[in-house]
DNA sequence: TGGGATTTGTTCGTATGTATT
DNA sequence: GAATACATACGAACAAATCCC
């Protein structure tokens, strides 16, 4: 019923998590054009289905439309960084606030297992899977909330921290982040919610500092021109 | 510019916000069908359009897109509706947050003259008119913040809780919403973060308890559209 | 149960607008 | 600055699924 109301079985649905995906994972970087003829190509459907699913990813965010150009994956400002590390603090301060002192036994289980795994990956040294993971704890963690607009914000702020992180973070910048995710289950556990809401508050900030003190990464520059030229009425 | 990122001068663009503005105005009901051919016809625009409109409003929750069957204003229950609430909350917390101590003189009288509007509109005993400017002044709340994401989510919670007011509020229920604004104002002008944060608690408390009975009665789509039309230009 | 009517899913062609030379 | 090339906006039509009697 939950796959039904998202639309998750229909061709359109497929559409959207691919590129979804691809972006979340940097395969395509921030600014980058998305014609719906090559989407629709690659993907095996015609433009119509491509269109669709790059509204949708607009509504996240994570594409911009811009009418009679196309789209783009999103290139987020400094500033629109900020304010969504802002609303994704206050999203995740009510995900702790839901679960402190709630966790089934089972819960904990799967939020130590997932701990291990970021750290594994952490070990093995691949970057690419250690945001995809540590983003995945938050969505984890507002999922067991039960509440579906909280998981639905949450999962979108944390995509779009990633496309931040993309642009503006510094490499290993999830290095701390492990041991960090742990405490908060601690935490979490022990029912403490003042400590919980204040590792999550510096967590959270740790994260947004590495990341926007850091320097830009090196995007493409064409596709960032493309981005931005419109916008000084060229 | 914001115009243009979220397509708002395109055609589709404007059937979203004719059917927004019906679905949010409880024009059309909960459950109501929508099929993409009375839309386009009444809004004088192909499927295409009306499709894409739906799509936009399913992301954000305000209509239910079922595969195969067709598109319905969401009908969320009682727990989807507490839900909502409690997002809401904790993002209005944010504004609060953000505006406490720092609105301008300007801002300060748009918001007053906001509340003379419920006022005037409350008096008139315009109901349609009084739950639409009830959901805007915590829009313009949200939109003097400057923080994009925060207003997204802010109209996208407000847009919901009309509806779920539709279905489960009592007939008058922003009734004495007006004093509460005009409280919160004050509280945030004085600078007083608790007892704004207070009042928004309270407030939004007061809302949502107002849930207790639904209502029958079924219009006519395409009445209902008709009057929507000239406004978006089509 | 079945079959016609209705609605959605999808493709693709044309017109329009944008970028490039 | 005009012509050209290309991508998008929109709609018409066909295919597939669902609804209803």
């Amino acid at each position: 019923m939950a796959d039904e109301a998202k639309g998750n079985g229909t061709r359109a649905g497929a559409v959207y998590r691919s590129l979804r995906r691809a972006i979340i994972e940097q395969a395509l970087r921030p600014g980058a054009k998305l014609p719906e003829d090559a989407i629709g190509e690659r993907l095996g459907v015609s433009r119509t289905l491509a269109r669709e699913a790059l509204v949708r990813l607009a509504g996240e965010g994570l594409v911009e439309l811009r009418p009679n150009r196309g789209a783009f994956v999103a290139y987020p400002t400094l500033e629109e960084g900020r304010d969504v590390f802002m609303v994704r603090n206050g999203l995740e301060r009510l995900v702790i606030q839901a679960l402190v002192g709630r966790l089934a036994p089972d819960q904990v289980t799967r939020l130590k297992a997932h701990v291990a795994a970021e750290e594994k990956a952490a070990a093995k040294g691949s970057e690419r899977e250690s945001i995809r993971l540590a983003g995945e704890f938050h969505a984890l963690l507002a999922e067991m909330t039960g509440n579906g607009l909280l998981i639905r914000y949450v999962n979108e702020t944390v995509s779009r921290c990633s496309l931040i992180l993309a642009l503006y973070g510094r490499p290993h910048s999830s290095e701390c982040a492990v041991s960090e995710h742990r405490e908060v289950i601690q935490a979490l556990v022990a029912g403490d919610e003042r400590r919980a809401l204040d590792l999550m508050d510096h967590h959270l900030g740790a994260v947004m500092n590495r990341a926007l003190l850091g320097r830009p990464a090196e995007p493409d520059l064409r596709d960032v021109l493309a981005a931005y030229r419109r916008e000084e009425g060229l």
